[in-house]
DNA sequence: AGTACGTCCTGATCGC
DNA sequence: TGCGATCAGGACGTAC
């Protein structure tokens, strides 16, 4: 579910509600065993009792609690969200973690998946070790992206979900950014010259700015970020069977890279 | 190393 | 209405 906009604005909410300055005072853990692969880990959620927030980062999907003595990491995986409770909350599916901290302040992690992690890291350095730039870092630049992709000869798709090459990019906003440039998915990188590498990565920071602005003006009537779902009224492309490509008017077709689906419009993505 | 898979888990959705 | 097959927005591990 959630890439780097989603993220971003979980990011926010959490501080904007006063996050910064708890205290973790209490902690539950859903009562199952964690498998070591698959399964999202849990684990750095037992220890954070008695520590601080003292601020929280994000680089790429990458969630980062800063605490007093170490950094709390929080990855989505696929489905998980965080929600600030309320005390008349009716207590929502799926709940795998509760947080109290100080004052009253609750968040739980919903996870109907099982794929989200809450980890120990000593420093920000390691929550964020093994992610390339944040894409919507100001300090990256397309000719940084062109350079992480020197020498690559896989196909561009791929290649924009590998979080070390770009960190934050999923596969909607992937496919999004280049429907924008129109080139195909399955374009091999080596064969994309530097000047449409520049505006492929001008069109991902479009489409995950645009992404943002949308989530940041629409929240719920609660003033949360809409982070479920919702993705197509902020797409251009909609990922659905039988959508059309909004300038070619023509069906859109589908291709799999491991496992994962590309939308894309035959005629215009070259 | 880089590439191309398969796999982790469980709910929602679709077709029969 | 019921039931199996298929799909899902992520990130790894493994085998070449």
């Amino acid at each position: 579910m959630p890439e780097l906009p989603e993220v971003e604005s979980l990011r926010r909410y959490l501080v904007r509600e006063g996050m910064i300055g708890r205290t973790f005072e209490w902690v539950g853990i859903e009562d199952k065993p964690e498998s070591a692969n698959g399964t999202g880990t849990l684990a750095g959620a037992r220890l954070v009792v008695d520590q601080s927030v003292k601020s929280i980062e994000r680089r790429g999907k990458q969630l980062a609690v800063v605490l007093d003595e170490f950094v709390l990491g929080f990855h989505m995986g696929m489905t998980g969200q965080v929600h600030i409770l309320d005390s008349d909350d009716t207590p929502a599916r799926f709940i795998r973690a509760v947080f109290n901290l100080t004052d009253d302040f609750r968040i739980a992690l919903v996870d109907p998946r099982r794929w989200a992690k809450i980890q120990h890291f000593e420093s920000l350095e390691h929550a964020f070790s093994g992610l390339g730039p944040d894409a919507l870092d100001p300090d990256f630049t397309s000719k940084q992206f062109a350079t992480n992709l020197d020498g690559r000869t896989a196909q561009i798709k791929p290649l924009l979900l590998n979080q070390a090459i770009i960190a934050g990019v999923g596969n909607i906003y992937a496919d999004e950014a280049l429907h924008r440039v129109e080139i195909s998915p399955a374009r091999r990188v080596n064969t994309i010259s530097k000047k449409n590498l520049g505006s492929l990565f001008d069109a991902i920071r479009i489409s995950l700015e645009h992404s943002l602005d949308f989530i940041l003006k629409h929240p719920d009537e609660r003033g949360r970020p809409y982070i479920v779902d919702a993705y197509g009224d902020r797409m251009q492309l909609h990922r659905k069977p039988g959508s059309f490509c909004p300038r070619c008017e023509i069906p859109l077709v589908t291709l799999k890279f491991g496992g994962r689906t590309a939308y894309y419009c035959g005629n215009c993505q070259k």
